[in-house]
DNA sequence: CGTATTTGACCGGCGC
DNA sequence: GCGCCGGTCAAATACG
């Protein structure tokens, strides 16, 4: 979707701004102060530079703000789609398995969660802590974060490989039922005790989609100096803040964009949408009927998204190195430039 | 030789 | 209880 080609997350736009009045508007005062002569007073000079600063955080503001309204339509309108998509999913038993008469309980637990999250009930680990199903074999099954990642990659390349910056090693492969290409899956070897497994495997409709599944969250960072981080898809992806942060990622929380082409990630456990200019992924094609969003539509819960997204944001240790180096870097600009 | 990958066998859940 | 199916194991193999 054209999300990313709206709102550039790289925070560049919103540095950008603090730049240019301090470049360009140094070299205007500098010549007023020499072609008027030196008798103006360099008070006068402050209060100008403070109205103009004062102009441009407001400037700087406003495009926030009308940044932070984009997102949330953008928002709102895939977290529709993906409701939608959901929901006649769930009607019609699956458009993927039309073959298949049976459907596994496990994938409709699956179903059931994402949609769960998606209607932005806060309880979701609680009650499946709780679950009242009689038969619970595994509740850190049912705990588990679980997401998707669809990744654009070339349809003769059958390496089933989908970079994200973590270390994995496969430990099986199956050719699956409801898809003519065979299934791989891992685990993440980085750490012995991490319990994130990941599930890869190309769409059905398109054959040059992966869709990686994650289940679980890494209980460590990235595995920065190994494997395929320096091509991965998400150190691409904070390589192109111009800040030069590194930082580590959330675990399975992050768009990914793939060398290839686009991604979108469904976030399953916090409500977090995210897509760019994908309009043929696996899921979107089936975006036919609409309806089926009152709830989304209500003030409160949009109120709710907001909210989320807020804290979505604040949590998120790479938007906070960001902000943090976007916010010293601007101080030592001033430094610099007061000087 | 050590490590990673492949692949057939096996296990367990689920539906009938 | 039986068969189907997805997921996992582990021996064999490949690779650097």
């Amino acid at each position: 979707m054209e999300f990313t080609s709206l709102v550039d997350t790289s925070l560049d736009l919103n540095f950008r701004p603090l730049r240019v009045p301090d470049e360009v508007p140094k070299q205007e005062v500098e010549s007023n102060f020499i072609g008027l002569g030196r008798d103006l007073m360099p008070v006068k000079d402050e209060a100008g530079d403070l109205l103009e600063e004062l102009n441009r955080v407001s400037a700087e503001n406003k495009k926030l703000t009308e940044m932070l309204t984009v997102m949330c339509q953008n928002y709102n309108t895939l977290r529709n789609q993906l409701t939608e998509y959901m929901s006649k999913q769930n009607s019609s038993g699956g458009e993927d398995h039309s073959t298949g008469s049976k459907k596994r309980k496990v994938e409709s637990n699956n179903n059931n969660e994402i949609v769960k999250s998606v209607q932005g009930l806060h309880s979701e680990s609680s009650s499946s802590d709780e679950d009242t199903s009689p038969k619970k074999p595994r509740e850190e099954h049912i705990k588990t974060k679980i997401s998707r990642v669809y990744t654009r990659t070339e349809a003769s390349d059958t390496s089933l490989i989908v970079k994200d910056g973590y270390q994995w090693r496969k430990y099986g492969q199956k050719v699956t039922r409801d898809n003519p290409s065979p299934r791989a899956y891992f685990k993440c070897s980085f750490a012995p005790t991490c319990p994130v497994k990941k599930k890869v495997q190309r769409s059905v409709e398109d054959q040059s989609i992966l869709v990686a599944t994650y289940e679980g969250e890494h209980n460590h960072s990235k595995t920065d100096a190994t494997g395929p981080v320096t091509t991965s898809p998400s150190s691409r992806l904070n390589a192109k803040s111009s800040l030069g942060v590194t930082h580590s990622i959330v675990p399975c929380s992050t768009t990914l964009i793939n060398s290839t082409g686009p991604t979108l990630t469904l976030q399953t456990d916090q409500k977090k949408v995210n897509s760019n200019t994908s309009t043929s992924s696996p899921s979107g094609h089936k975006r036919k009927s609409p309806g089926s969003d009152h709830q989304q539509n209500r003030p409160e819960f949009q109120q709710f998204l907001i909210e989320q997204m807020a804290s979505s944001l604040t949590k998120d240790p790479s938007f906070q190195a960001a902000l943090a180096a976007a916010i010293s870097g601007k101080f030592l600009q001033n430094n610099h430039t007061d000087k």
